[in-house]
Formats: C-alpha cells, structure tokens, sequence
DNA sequence: CTCCGATCCTGATGGC
DNA sequence: TGCCATCAGGATCGGA
C-alpha cells in the first residue's frame, strides 16, 4: 500500500478510533522487525501508555503516547487499521496493541519488511529527521530545489525515492508526477531546467494530493484500515500500465529499470534531453 | 558526500 | 496440477 497518499488515509481512518484509547498490552510475532527493541521490552514499554495523537512524517505513522513515540513503517506490504479483538486474526498479522474497548489495533505484513519502534520522548533517529521537505505541506520554491539537486548526478526517477529531498514519494506516484511534469525519467537531477524544475514543485504535490483524495491506490487486492481501500489506481496515467497508450499523446507507455525498480514514462512527451 | 548493487522477506502471477 | 522464474507500493548497508 503505502506511499504518501495511502499511510496518510490510513492515518486519518485510524485516527478516530485511537485518539485517547489506552494500550493495555501488546505482542510481537517478528522480533527482528522491532530491533533494537525486544519482543518484551517494547511491550512493556507501551502498556498502559495513552495514545494522545496520530499523525504522519513521510511514510511513517507515528502514534504520540505519553511518554514516547510509537513509530510504524508499513514498508512494502503493512497494513495497520483496527478490528474487533474478538473476531480473531487475519492472515499475516505480526503485532498487536490490545486497547481499553475491547478492540486491537493490529499490524499486517506478508513480507515482514515493515519496521516498528518506539521512541522515548527527546528521542530523534536517523529515520526521521534526515526526512526531506513534506510534499503537502511544505512549499517548495525552484531555487530551493536547484540548490538540493545541484551536486545530484542520479537520475530524476530515483532521486525523487530519495526520502531526504521529498518524504514520501514512491515507486509509484513517481512516475505519475514525472508523467504530468512532461520530464525525462532519466534525466540527471543537476540537470533540470528552471521550467523543470517549476513543474516538479507544483505536480510533486498536486499528485499527490489528488491521489489522497481518492483515498490513495489499491493494487492487487491490497486495501486501507477499513478494508475499502481506494480509487487512485483507476486513475494512473502510467504507472503498470506498459504498451498501452499515453493518455496524452497515444504513443506507447514504456517500462524500463532504474535502480532495481520499474519506470513507466511516455518516449514521446517525456523526451526532454 | 554521492552512487550503485546487494540484501532483507513472502506471496501472487504467468509460462511451460 | 506442479514447478520455476519473475515481480512487488521500501529502505538500508557496504564498497567504490
């Protein structure tokens, strides 16, 4: 699921349902998940701990406690959301936090790649404050991003999975934003024009923002907390969708390989050397 | 610093 | 049906 949009809707889905509901205990399948915590330690860390607020930095859910931070990373396949604790396990939980009205909030994950840690209140991590600017909220001027990308010879595709410059694009929406912003995939980051890089600072959030009022992207049967999950997919302009026509120009969508991961973009009205 | 590739995992899918 | 290769919405690590 989860990129920017779609930790977002969940997010705002879970959000009710915890505000000022205590962790009465909480269990752990995947050790390894929690390092540097243990499966004990971070349970006893959080029990009896009141969740005050629920927001996100990037793709990071952090739930605000008492005295510390719980931080989740649903990664490539977690799913966090909120269920009854009498109707029992769903396929691929790993974790659990019992709440004071009888319900849990779970977290699924098939791949096991999803992160979960706690921190104590003053606590700061790498993970985080090494997050780059937030597309939704934080306005982002072309001098700005000439000076970040300046000394960036990665090709603007990657550069912009690169959570220190934007928090919370991915595979995804960053070929839908290179898409409307009519810029080579390929293209190396230092070499943007001023008129790119215009247009990377206004689809950046703009994609993004429609996509979160879709409620984000369901692929392959994926879904939200509440288990609707949301519309975005229908609307990719050219993410997976390789050999069939761009909706702007009707040449071919391609697929190609950057930096391990998949890259669809028009060769017709993304040429820009 | 920046970069690139390998790596961590499991499950779904499609070809034979 | 079974088997195998490939792919997957992410991020970190080590070496160059």
């Amino acid at each position: 699921m989860p990129e920017l949009p779609e930790v977002e809707t969940v997010v705002r889905e879970i959000r009710g349902e915890l505000l000022n509901r205590s962790i009465t205990a909480a269990r752990f399948a995947v050790p390894r998940q929690l390092q540097p915590h243990t499966p004990r330690g971070l349970a006893r860390a959080v029990a009896g701990q009141t969740i005050r607020d629920v927001r996100r930095r990037g793709k990071h859910i952090l739930l605000q406690l008492d005295r510390g931070l719980l931080l989740v990373h649903l990664r490539m396949t977690g799913r966090l959301y909120v269920r009854e604790a009498a109707d029992g396990e769903r396929a691929h939980e790993r974790a659990w936090f019992d709440l004071n009205d009888g319900r849990v909030l779970a977290f699924r994950d098939a791949r096991t790649l999803g992160v979960i840690r706690y921190l104590r209140d003053g606590e700061t991590p790498l993970m985080l404050n090494r997050l780059g600017w937030e597309p939704l909220s934080d306005r982002v001027s072309p001098e700005e991003l000439r000076t970040v990308l300046s000394r960036r010879t990665i090709a603007v595709k990657p550069l912009l999975l690169d959570q220190k410059v934007w928090a919370g694009i991915g595979n995804i929406y960053a070929s839908e934003i290179l898409w409307e912003a009519r810029i080579n995939p390929r293209k190396r980051a230092s070499r943007l024009t001023r008129s790119e890089m215009e247009r990377l600072c206004q689809w950046v959030p703009r994609v993004l923002q429609r996509a979160l009022d879709r409620g984000g992207s369901t692929l392959r049967n994926f879904v939200g907390a509440d288990g609707r999950g949301g519309s975005y997919q229908r609307e990719l302009r050219v993410y997976g969708r390789e050999g069939e026509p761009c909706p702007r120009c009707r040449a071919p969508v391609r697929r190609f390989v950057q930096a391990q991961r998949s890259t669809y973009y028009c060769p017709r009205c993304q040429n820009t050397k």
